[in-house]
DNA sequence: CTGAAAGCGCTTACAG
DNA sequence: CTGAAAGCGCTTACAG
C-alpha cells in the first residue's frame, strides 16, 4: 500500500535549514517571509516534491475548500452542465466539488450525516427532494448554502433560479401569438418551485389572453412519466393544439411520443415548447423551441454567493433570479416553419 | 460566518462522563467499548448533535475516504452516467467523490497539484488527455489509480475498459451480415485507446470478410467535429453504404447531418452503428444501433479495484475487460426495418 | 522577518 | 474495557 511516506513541512525545513514555520509561511498567501528564506524553502520543496497537506491545513484553519454539491440524479441533461461549470468555476478559485447523491427521505438522512462529517466550506443543493430540510440543517451548522434551480420556501437560505414565472409567461405568450387556443401543460414535480413558477406564469399569460388551460398532466420531471402523460393527454378527440412542457428533458419524451407513437406532426398538428435549453434541444433531431435558462449566469451567481459568505461579506439571504430568454426553433410556428427552421440554423451556427 | 463552534468528542466525553478515547471508540468500527459506555456516549452525542470530524480522522488515520475523479468534460452522455453510478456506489461504502476537470497540458498540471494536496484514497482517471502521466504521478505518490474507459499503455496502472476490439469486430460483422460492402469509419481521438481498439476490431472483421475500410474521417469524439467529418465523407459520388462511428455521442451528430443536412435516409441509404449505448441512443428520435458498454459492470469493477488496493489486497496491476453487447435498433437493417423496429420497441419496454 | 510552541479534533498503541 | 498521552501535518499568535 502507501509505502511512500509523504514529505512534510518538517522535512523541507530540515533540508532548507529553516524552521517549520518558515516553510508553512512560504506556502501561505500573504504571510511574511523574506525573499532569501522563500527561495531556500522553494528549492528544498522542489527537490523533495513537497505538497502541503490540505487536510492538515483544514484542521487548523477550519477551511476545507471543499464545496458539497447535492444532487438527485444526472438524468436531466441540465445537471451535467451545472456540475461541470460549477466545478470548473470553483476549481479556478482553488475550491473543489464533492458530490452527494440523495433522493427520498432515508437517503437524504444519510447524505446529511456524511455531509456534516466533512468540514465543507459550502453546500449547493440541486437535489429535488427535501432540499429545504437539508438546507436548514446546514444553515444551523453554520455552513453557507445555496439552493440551485429551486427556491428557498421559508428556509433561511440563498437561492439561485431563473425567473421562472416570467419564463412561463414567455412560453404562453409565444404560443398565443402563434394563434394557439387549446394550450396544455405537462407539469414536472408538483412540489418543485420551478414547476409551480412556470405554471403560474403560463396561467397568467393565458388569463391575460382570455384563455384557460386546456389540459394538464403530470410528467414528474421524468422521461417515462412524461411519455405516459402525453399518451393520456392525447387520447380521444379535441386534442390540444399546443403543449407547454415543464422541462426540455420531458419535452424530448413528449416529442418522441407525439411523433413516433401517436403519429402527430410537430408543429403542424401540435406545437411544443419547454424550458431550459439543454444542448440536445438544439440538435436537429429535436430542434426544440424552449425558454432558455442561462446556466453560466446561474453558476457564477452561485459561486459569488458562496465566496461572499465565506469571506464574511454576506448581506443577508438573497434570492437571485436570472432572466430567461425565448429560443424559437422548429417545434412551434406552424405558420412559418421554413423561416423558423432557418433562424434556428443560424442560432446554432 | 461560522459563529457556531462545532461540538467535539471532548464535549461529548464531558457530558457523558467518560474519556475522550471512549467517545472516539464508540464511533470507530470494531473498537472495544462496553455497551454501557456506548449508550452513555450515544446519548450525549445525540443531545449535542455531535458528528465526528472526518478531516481530523483523516489526519490521524491517513485515510480520507475521498476518491478523486478526473474528467475532461461531461458532454458525452456516457460520463454523467459514470459519475452518478460511481458516486452512488462509493457512497454506499462511505466514500465520496471529489471532481477534477482537466484537459490540455497546463490544466492537468494544476489539477495534479491540487489532487496531491488532498489526501485522496484513490483516483479514477476518466479524462481523455494525458491520463498516463497523471497516472504515473499518482502511482508514485502511492495512491491507487484506476483508468476508466481507457487502457494503461505502459503505465503501472489498473484499468477498466470494455473489450473494445471485440466490440469493433461485432460492429463490423453486423454490417457485413446485413450485406454492406462500403463500410466507413468515423474515428474518435486518435490517441484514445478506445478508438484504436474499436478500429482494430472493425478492420479485423472487414479483413475476415475480404473487405477493406471504404473511407475514414476523424470526429475527435466531439459533436461538431463529427458533423464536419460526416459532411466531408459524404461529399461526391460512390458514398459509403454504412458507417461505424466510434461513439454514440458522435453518432448523434452523424445521424443529424446525414438526415437533416444531406437528406439521406438511414438505414436505407446508409446504415449507422456506434458504441456505448447511452440512454439517448434508445430514444425514438435516434433509435440507434450500437455496441453497448455495461456501465454498471465497469463501475463495480472500478470500485472493487479501488477497495482491494485500499485494503492491501492488490494483486498486481489488472486490466479488466468487460464484454460488449450488440443492441440492434433502427439505424441498421435496411432489409427488415419493420422487424428491427419492432424488436427495438420491445427492448425498450 | 523568524522560531518555538500551542492548538486544530481525531486515532491508537500503551498500561492498567 | 478504559483513560492518559503521543502523534497526524499544518497555522498562527507570541516574543524576539
Amino acid at each position: 500500500m502507501r509505502e511512500v511516506k509523504p514529505v512534510t513541512s518538517i522535512d523541507v525545513a530540515r533540508k532548507a535549514g529553516v524552521s517549520q514555520s518558515a516553510v508553512s509561511r512560504t506556502f501561505t498567501q500573504g504571510a511574511a517571509v523574506s525573499d532569501a528564506t522563500r527561495r531556500k524553502v522553494m528549492d528544498a520543496a522542489k527537490a523533495l516534491f513537497y505538497r502541503p497537506n490540505a487536510i492538515a491545513r483544514t484542521l487548523s484553519t477550519n477551511r476545507s475548500r471543499i464545496i458539497g454539491v447535492v444532487l438527485s440524479t444526472l438524468d436531466n441533461q441540465l445537471y451535467p452542465l451545472v456540475v461541470e461549470q460549477l466545478s470548473r468555476a470553483l476549481q479556478s478559485h482553488s475550491f473543489h466539488v464533492m458530490l452527494f447523491f440523495a433522493e427520498g427521505r432515508d437517503d437524504v438522512d444519510s447524505a446529511l450525516t456524511q455531509l456534516m462529517t466533512y468540514q465543507l466550506d459550502g453546500v449547493v443543493l440541486a437535489a429535488t427532494t427535501l432540499s429545504s430540510r437539508l438546507a436548514r440543517e446546514c444553515v444551523d451548522a453554520g455552513i453557507p448554502v445555496v439552493m440551485f434551480n429551486r427556491s428557498a420556501e421559508g428556509a433561511q437560505t440563498n437561492s439561485v433560479t431563473s425567473n421562472n414565472v416570467e419564463g412561463g409567461r414567455i412560453a404562453g405568450q409565444h404560443l398565443i401569438e402563434q394563434g394557439h387556443q387549446r394550450i396544455a401543460f405537462i407539469a414536472g414535480r408538483e412540489d418543485a418551485s420551478t414547476n409551480r413558477d412556470r405554471e403560474t406564469g403560463l396561467l397568467q399569460a393565458l388569463q391575460q389572453a382570455g384563455l384557460s388551460l386546456y389540459r394538464r398532466a403530470n410528467g414528474n420531471y421524468e422521461h417515462a412519466t412524461a411519455a405516459a402523460a402525453t399518451r393520456a393527454m392525447f387520447r380521444g378527440k379535441d386534442l390540444p393544439d399546443a403543449v407547454v412542457v415543464a422541462s426540455d428533458y420531458m419535452a424530448f419524451a413528449v416529442l418522441d411520443t407525439l411523433r413516433y407513437e401517436l403519429g402527430l406532426r410537430v408543429p403542424q398538428d401540435v406545437a411544443v415548447i419547454s424550458f431550459d435549453d439543454v444542448p440536445l434541444a438544439s440538435w436537429p433531431a429535436y430542434n426544440l423551441t424552449t425558454v432558455a435558462q442561462s446556466i453560466p449566469a446561474m453558476v457564477s451567481s452561485t459561486v459569488n454567493l458562496l465566496l461572499d459568505q465565506l469571506a464574511g461579506r454576506c448581506e443577508a439571504t438573497l434570492d437571485v433570479r436570472v432572466a430567461c430568454r425565448l429560443v424559437v426553433r422548429a417545434t412551434t410556428g406552424a405558420i412559418a416553419i421554413a423561416n423558423v427552421d432557418q433562424s434556428s440554423r443560424m442560432q446554432r451556427a
